[in-house]
DNA sequence: CGGATTTGACCTGCGC
DNA sequence: GCGCAGGTCAAATCCG
């Protein structure tokens, strides 16, 4: 059933290395996670079937994948992902801790690890899918990362998985934190990819404008705060677009039931890291002459697939949160 | 029977 | 203050 569920499309311009770094095979026929997100279990070589395994393997490959942005890296540099099939494209990009793109010691990313399996491109933002949260965020950011912490703290002192009362305990006033999120767009028939996480589907919502619902994703594991919401674009459906939100309190099943070894911890995935890759992409655009044009959002989606070109463009705002301070602080 | 999903109700924040 | 939309809860239902 895995069929041409998937298409590769998205190329990073003038970056197409990144296409052979991080790259999966959707996971056969692979449907829901919830279900049975494990197809990958005590394998020779298992391929890379989910967010979680192909997320990592980008992770061990630190050095290729720096070379390609060009950052600065200490890592070996022979390692290069066996990058295969070439149908899967990512670029991930945690822009950063509710909208302060800027704060590498947040913490904000390490956790939801985000990936795609059945799918192709994708990329990720701090709020990419939140548009209104977007806007949230921006207003509360100075207080966020603080609060944030401090609720996550809370909840920990209290022992229970309290982490979904948080709202209801709150003070009137005070304003609901959220925790660091990053989105991934990704082109898939399958609304919920593995990403090898268990994940409790429990809520659904209709989402203004569009036909398709917003679903609401919980991590089953106890005292996992990870949340993630997962939605069809209304203009490309086989666009899904995943939101992770918080971070993972525990090792992912899936690398603990199969290939650690090689693995750094969930939280080697780190904002910054993912923040430097993005940046120094954006960086390494604009410092190119014939690329200057990409300072401008407009000119940059028109780098992009068609079907993200219309994902992002209504009124960029979404594009904007991806890559907010390349569009902001690159420029004079 | 236990765990996951569905779904309507409720809560919260925000814009007007 | 009101209405809207997003987010969450929890009872009902489904499914292995």
């Amino acid at each position: 059933m895995s069929g041409d569920q998937e298409r590769s499309h998205f190329s990073f311009p003038s970056h197409d290395e990144l296409s052979s770094l991080v790259s999966w095979k959707p996971a056969g026929g692979a449907t829901d996670s919830a279900g049975d997100p494990r197809g990958f279990g005590p394998r020779a070589v298992p391929p890379p079937v989910s967010l979680t395994d192909v997320l990592r393997g980008s992770m061990m490959d630190y050095g290729a994948l720096a070379r390609a942005f060009d950052l600065p890296c200490s890592a070996p540099s022979d390692v290069l992902a066996p990058g295969g099939m070439a149908s899967s494209r990512e670029l991930m990009a945690d822009v950063g801790n509710a909208g302060n793109s800027m704060t590498p010691s947040s913490g904000c990313g390490g956790s939801a690890t985000p990936m795609t399996p059945n799918s192709s491109t994708s990329w990720s933002s701090t709020e990419a899918a939140g548009e209104e949260d977007a806007e949230r965020c921006k207003k509360d950011e100075p207080k966020q990362e603080e609060e944030v912490e401090k609720q996550r703290v809370k909840v920990e002192e209290e022992g229970g998985d309290t982490s979904e009362k948080v709202n209801k305990s709150k003070k009137k006033g005070e304003k609901r934190q959220r925790d660091p999120r990053f989105a991934f767009v990704t082109e898939s028939e399958v609304d919920h990819l593995d990403d090898g996480y268990r994940w409790r589907k429990y809520g659904q919502k209709a989402v203004k404008n569009s036909p398709y619902p917003r679903s609401y994703y919980r991590c089953t594991t106890q005292k996992c705060p990870v949340k993630k919401r997962v939605e069809r674009s209304y203009q490309n459906p086989r666009i899904v677009i995943t939101t992770y939100e918080g971070k993972h309190a525990h090792e992912c099943p899936a690398t603990v039931r199969g290939s650690t070894h090689l693995l750094p911890p969930p939280s080697a995935m780190s904002t910054s890291f993912c923040q430097n890759l993005v940046m120094q992409q954006m960086n390494q655009l604009n410092n190119d002459n014939s690329l200057q044009a990409n300072i401008n959002p407009n000119v940059y989606l028109a780098n992009l697939p068609p079907s993200l070109q219309q994902l992002q463009l209504p009124d960029y705002g979404l594009l904007q949160d991806i890559i907010p301070s390349f569009i902001h602080g690159g420029q004079p």
